[in-house]
Parts: C-alpha cells; structure tokens; sequence
DNA sequence: GTAGGTGCAAATCGTTTGCAGTACA
DNA sequence: TGTACTGCAAACGATTTGCACCTAC
C-alpha cells in the first residue's frame, strides 16, 4: 500500500473517520520514513514544518492507525514503544539498530512454519501468534563500523 | 541453574553485591514462579509475607539481575515490562496468553539458523541478535477455552 | 567502620483525559 | 449545523532519584 494523500483520505473516510490536515501531515510524515519511531520522534520531525500540531494528536493518530491495523510495533531494543507503518501483511522485522532501518519478510517461511509445527508437537500448546525479530547492522551501518573498528 | 540460598548468595557476592535478605527474598519469590511478571505482581506476590520490602527495592533487584544476565524480558502482549526469570542460555519463550505461564525452548533450532542465513544472504544484513516469542494457549487452558467455546 | 543497600517521599517521564474552542462533512 | 477533532493543561501510572538511616561484610 501506497500512502499517498488521495489513498490516506479515502482510508479515514471509509472508516468514518474525518480527512484533517493534522491527519494527513501526521500520516504522510509517518508513512515517509523506513525507520521505526516513537511517537517523539514523529512528534519532533514534524516540529519544524508544523509547530501547531500538538503532541497528543501524535497519539491519536498512532492510536487510530493501530485501530485500523495499519501500525506495526517494534520490540527489540527495550520498549515496545517503537511503531512502524504497516503496509503488508502479517510479516517480521529486520531491524538495524545502529540507524533504525526496518526491512519486512513475509511470515510464510517454510522454516518457521516447520518450526512452528515441532513445537506444537512437542508441548501441545494451540498457538495463536508469533513475534520475530532480526536485529543487527544494515549494509551502510555494518560498512561504517567496519571503518571504525576492522577487526569486528 | 537452580536458585536455592545458597547460589543466590554467591552469585551475588561473586558479582560485589550484597546478600541482603530483601534481594534473597525477591530474587526466591521471583525464581519460584513459572510464570512472566510486571515489578507490580512480584511486589503484590511478597507483600503478604513481607509488607516490609517496598516497591522501590523490587525495581532495584530486578535491574541488578538484569546487569546480570539473569532476567529476559518478555515482548507480547503490549508492553515489555514482563520479566522471567533467566536460568539458561540464550533460548526462547512459549508463552500462555491467558495463564501466564512461559516455556523456554533452546535457539539452536536448525530451522531457524536456516532461516538467519537465508535472510543474511538477501538482505546483506549483519545479524547479532533476534528475538522470537510463540504465543498461545497452553493444554490446560486449551481445554478449558474448548469446555467454554466448543467450537474453537 | 564503611561502603553499599533500603525505604520513604518527591520528582520525573511517557501517556491519557477533561474540556472549551474549531472545522470537516 | 452538528459532530468529530484539536490543543491546552491537568491528571495519571509507572519508574527513578535524593536523602537519611541502616546493615552486611
């Protein structure tokens, strides 16, 4: 899904929520990084460009993007205070944790699904959900540490 | 790793810390449960038996067995603020949605450094670390969800 | 004896809520 | 026009800190 500002209007409108400009800029913003943030972080990149939107509608927005399954929660790293936009399916995380890039893989891997199935088996518990993350350096960030530390 | 007196004790001083009997009372209660708890519910567990220990002291002991390596945190569910006792090497967590309880399951899993490589290879990523956590229900709850829902 | 540990109260941080004014549909 | 939305300030809950007293070593 492309987040443009035709498609986020029509979004909120089908789900009877009203097109504001607040929304909109919060939105786009969001949509526009790879990297995922907290609601700080979306708060303070908008700080420049447009000093009147408030925090607390930062929080509304992250808050109606999750009621409308289009946020996604990052947990490694502390907090799970961190969200990304979710434009896909139920996927996974690839997470640099030097530069805060996010790549998602889909969730059918065959592996996991084998996985899944042996644990199953094993411990006879009904699973329902999963979390997976991969947390390392991204190409750029792994290059740059290299620089700095050769032996690593 | 087996958290009798003993061993708390000298885990403790092996470390500079004290064997205070508030941090071998805590770090007992916590090493009983099999279960994941926030600070509030291991505070809640020892207030009966010991009003004396205040919330204050349980953060502490849980950030110095975190120093220690010996706590993991626990991601589903929202916040991250659940803690598990941490008695084995890295591994990873069963989780029960509706008990609480956690089962550890080692990391070696061949499908899933099948999976690390495979993600290594297209994404030229540096991976260090991952977290996984399965989510469910487990037998007894199960049965009890299939005594209430038949159908499920 | 002393450094480290404890408990209380206050401070702090992130997040949510009440409310009056505003603007989208 | 009416209802949903916004922004401010205040409230809130979880966690941390300052400080005086205490205790394990």
């Amino acid at each position: 899904m492309k987040f443009n500002e035709d498609k986020i209007k029509s979004v909120l409108r089908q789900n009877g929520y009203k097109a504001t400009p607040q929304r909109l800029t919060i939105i786009k913003e969001f949509a526009k990084s790879d990297r995922f943030l907290t609601p700080a972080d979306l708060y303070d990149s908008l700080k420049n460009n447009h000093p009147d939107i408030g925090m607390v509608t930062v929080y509304r927005v992250l808050d109606l993007l999750d009621r409308l399954g289009l946020v996604c929660k990052v947990h490694a790293g502390g907090d799970c205070q961190k969200y990304k936009i979710n434009t896909a399916e139920h996927h996974h995380h690839l997470l640099c944790s030097h530069c805060g890039m996010v790549i998602n893989f889909p969730c059918d891997e065959p592996n996991l699904e084998e996985l899944m199935e042996k644990i199953t088996d094993e411990t006879g518990f009904n699973i329902k959900t999963h979390i997976l993350e991969f947390v390392g350096l991204c190409p750029r960030c792994n290059e740059q540490s290299r620089e700095i530390n050769p032996e690593s």
